[in-house]
DNA sequence: CTGAAAGCGCTTACAG
DNA sequence: CTGAAAGCGCTTACAG
């Protein structure tokens, strides 16, 4: 029998007769037979993986958006290969290298901080398609799906000053990447449309952790403008400030209203329950994975990007403002 | 030039001559060589792919192993493929299938709950070398890395009876894993050592999750033996009990003490800081990774379980009994 | 419907 | 120190 009949049958073709497949498929169990993806992938260049790279898997948004990918890429039966590039640029880099040199079929990313678009040239020019999620990176034509973050954070914000505070602080996060950039002007404009001041001392910027929110809360209560709410980058910075402000001895949702980005599945349980914002990360992560998936396919797709629109989830960490002595 | 040459000079053979060799860099450099990967594997049986499944990386107890095994992967210049097998054996056994498929180098594994050990056996006797981590298996001869569960929960049970509690629950997780059986156990022969009694009621199993902890605390409140302390399964259950707790009015650490488990990044910041149990899953994963490395390069290795011990952190959560009414 | 042959891009003896 | 040749395990035309 040749190795030709062989492949054939185990790939299912019509070519091959029924019985002489079925007999091939029976030994092939019997002698524990392995296929051997590299060696299909040397001759038909196609492996099978796809590499996804993000900031930190341990960050639960990007843990939130892993998981919708995975669950399409199984859909599609392909494996994925995870990478957290901790805004090294360097350690983006030498995972995109990697990717070219298995084979890998293209690449989910949200690229780290200062990712110039020639990286991302680089790849596809090499075979590998990309797609962005989360981030943006600017000039270059590959499709992105993010939230509308300027909408969103004007969401959190607008329902602070609905409740009638005047003095919000805007804490954590980095002017660095386009999704901060975004945030924070959503919340200037959002400050300016009602005719309040945008005070700089009101942006503590910070890492986007909880960690980072806890330690914020010392500096946010220190401050002389004695702010009412505080809009926070995202919901673990917001659960941590909240954490800040408890040990403070201070009730957060009462003393001081907290919003929080993401709507992260802890947001609800979170004491305070946490007013949110919804952020898509499961429609962020099956779109991409999706597109990434047709373009495999030979499909020309839209480079647009692509903005989830946000929505505000209203808990108990926000309500009316309380002047603290 | 023959492609021996090329070969060779790439990978700094000293067979080939200075000039040559960089004469050759340069050119590859030049013309954007990518090193094909799947053909040198092809041709040597090593793939530099390791991979790893557990649970689920949400989970931070998995993603806080899997980011000390990427530390140590990435020093070994190893890639490593992800698998989350939600406890699917299904799953889990069609990830190590493709592991033999890309012709992997080894995997680590926190094994699903019911895996049979013929699936790790197969893995074996395919080549691809197996280390466990947080689980074992009975019935398979590979290395294991966890904490001491038993002891653990012992450090944790006695430090409620050393502050005067006698009715202790335990919150959460299961009895199907490893870990579970000796957890439970742990507690058992620390309450009855202290010549407490053990009441089947007084055991509230649950998934090992915030939400499932937050979701026991209705339950962990009615019990009509009044417990004045929690024993959790793990701090997402501590956290999330203690949210539950505090939703219905009362303050834990005050009114109701709780320990966890893991000593997470995140007990130290919650509110009240958690009395929790240091597993040691850097050293877990350090330690697997480190393993397997040497399994890789021809080490014989010791197959015994290796039991991290565990340390008490006290903090916040825990106090003097208080009855309620 | 089945078989013989070429080739994917490497590495490894082997000969010079 | 360098080159010619074989082979890793597949798939894909091509011939029969």
């Amino acid at each position: 029998m040749s190795t030709a009949t062989v492949s054939l049958a185990l790939r299912d073709s019509p070519l091959v007769a029924d019985a002489t497949r079925e007999r091939i498929k029976e030994h092939a169990r019997a002698i524990g037979y392995i296929y051997n993806r590299r060696a299909a992938s040397l001759r038909t260049s196609r492996s099978g993986i796809v590499g996804v790279t993000v900031h930190d898997i341990m960050n639960p948004f990007y843990a939130e958006i892993l998981r919708s990918i995975e669950l399409e890429l199984d859909r599609s039966r392909q494996t994925f290969l995870l990478c957290n590039h901790y805004d090294q640029v360097e350690k983006q880099r030498s995972f995109i290298d990697t990717l070219l040199q298995l084979g890998a079929d293209g690449v989910i990313m949200s690229p780290a901080i200062g990712t110039p678009p020639e990286d991302i040239q680089m790849a596809e020019d090499n075979g590998l398609p990309a797609v962005l999620v989360a981030r943006s990176v600017e000039g270059v034509d590959v499709p992105v799906f993010r939230g509308d973050d300027a909408y969103g954070i004007g969401l959190a914000t607008n329902h602070l000053i609905s409740l009638g505070h005047t003095r919000i602080a805007m804490i954590g996060g980095t002017d660095q990447t386009s999704t901060g950039r975004d945030r924070y002007q959503g919340y200037v404009a959002a400050m300016k449309k009602a005719g309040l001041e945008v005070l700089p001392s009101m942006r503590l910027p910070g890492p986007r952790t909880k960690q980072g929110g806890f330690e914020a809360a010392g500096a946010f209560l220190a401050l002389k403008e004695k702010p009412t709410a505080a809009v926070c980058w995202n919901d673990l910075v917001a659960i941590g400030l909240m954490n800040g402000i408890a040990r403070a001895g201070l009730v957060p949702g009462t003393d001081v209203s907290v919003t929080g980005y993401d709507d992260l599945e802890e947001a609800a349980i979170a004491t305070p329950a946490l007013t949110t914002v919804w952020n898509g990360q499961r429609e962020v992560g099956r779109r991409a994975a999706r597109v990434l998936l047709d373009r495999l396919n030979g499909a020309t797709v839209d480079t647009h990007q692509q903005l989830i629109q946000p929505e505000l989830h209203v808990r108990q960490s926000t309500g009316r403002p309380r002047e603290r002595n």
